[in-house]
DNA sequence: TCATATTTGTGAAATTTGTAACGAATGAAA
DNA sequence: TTTCATTCGTTACAAATTTCACAAATATGA
């Protein structure tokens, strides 16, 4: 199979997203049209992203929901469920460890990390908070794939050091900072700062 | 001026970040290329990114960062500050609230709104919470720029409809779907379920 | 002064990404 | 059966983005 790009494999968790809304509603079939229209992109473009994975459309009827559901997760996540590391229990990270949006059988926070020691040992929403210097052990040994960083800046480079040398392949850095990572660790920045700032520009110009 | 693109814009904050950092620092010059190494980035995309807004740079020697620092944010934000109302104050609102890393000068929260009756009223970080009702109103007064979306998936068009009947042109949805808008507003998605997935999926391929 | 080492700014080339268009497949209706 | 309206998958095209490469500018040191 050829290369799919990062961009790509994004717009094709929107479908599946979409997908899974159709399927609850009981919609069997959806043209690219349809679909297009509702996620926002081209028709075009979708029928170009299925055709990465595989033939399963028909011409003059569309595409059946579950079928296409189910073969672009196949392609995705390969039935895995993606295991996830928190490190810092402040606020922000609070709120990801409560979120209800995650599909349990596809995301699942295993562990979360903390210095402050009046937080360790509790539990929030079923995850265990251990303290900061148990991480490479407990990553190592529940195979976590995923960490998220949600410390303050100062800590963050210290902890994606730390993240890199456990093993993990992907960081979700959330501090407001460029941390510096091997080239074959993969790092996505989320900083509100930048994310309201740049629509505010582009919403502007 | 010639167009300037979303990528662009993003990473010209990211300049800024790291210039914000250098001047702290009291570092006075920096060279594409190292400003490159620390953002990751190549130090072409720097020029160029740079030329766009400015020839301030001198050859041989480097960029002065107070002064780089100051035309790009003269070019992106204009001296504004953005107006920010936020809806849904629940885990991740509240962590929103709270986040420490806004530069109060750049970014100003300025009300927040919730359906529940027993938040309304109260103050959270200085911001205070609204019932949702009262939004059009307070956005007109206040003269919002930006609308964050935080309540749960099945309020959520319902806020975006609000929010662009009350002349919002910038939307950061962070509900897991997708929200219809009218063309000339902009939405910037954060799922963190997609956000996690795909790096996984990226960091495995 | 002159050679050398840096580093910028930029036009051209290369790459990536998205769009358009069309043949082929499908079903519905006359 | 034939026609018509859909819709897919794919190829060719277009647009956007990034990288390359080099002249020009600057500083340093012999």
């Amino acid at each position: 199979m050829t290369h799919i790009s990062r961009k790509t494999i994004a717009r094709v968790f929107l479908y599946i997203r979409t997908l899974d809304t159709l399927i609850r509603q009981k919609r069997n079939l959806i043209s690219s049209k349809e679909l297009a229209r509702i996620v926002g992109v081209t028709d075009a473009q979708i029928r170009k992203d299925i055709s990465n994975f595989a033939r399963i459309g028909r011409p003059g009827i569309g595409y059946n929901t579950q079928e296409l559901k189910d073969t672009l997760e196949e392609f995705v996540l390969q039935h895995n469920c993606v295991k996830l590391v928190l490190f810092g229990v402040g606020n922000l990270g609070t709120a990801i460890l409560q979120y209800p949006g995650f599909q349990k059988n596809k995301i699942k926070i295993i562990a979360a990390f903390e210095k402050k020691e009046e937080k360790i040992g509790s539990v929030i929403n079923g995850v265990r908070v251990y303290a900061a210097k148990d991480a490479p052990r407990i990553i190592a040994q529940k195979k976590a794939d995923i960490g998220i960083i949600a410390v303050p800046e100062r800590a963050s480079q210290e902890v994606a050091d730390m993240l890199v040398l456990s093993g993990l392949k992907g960081i979700v850095n959330f501090a407001p900072t460029t941390i510096a990572v091997p080239r074959n660790v993969m790092v996505k920045d989320i900083d509100f700062s930048i994310e309201f700032l740049s629509l505010f520009c582009n919403a502007c110009m």
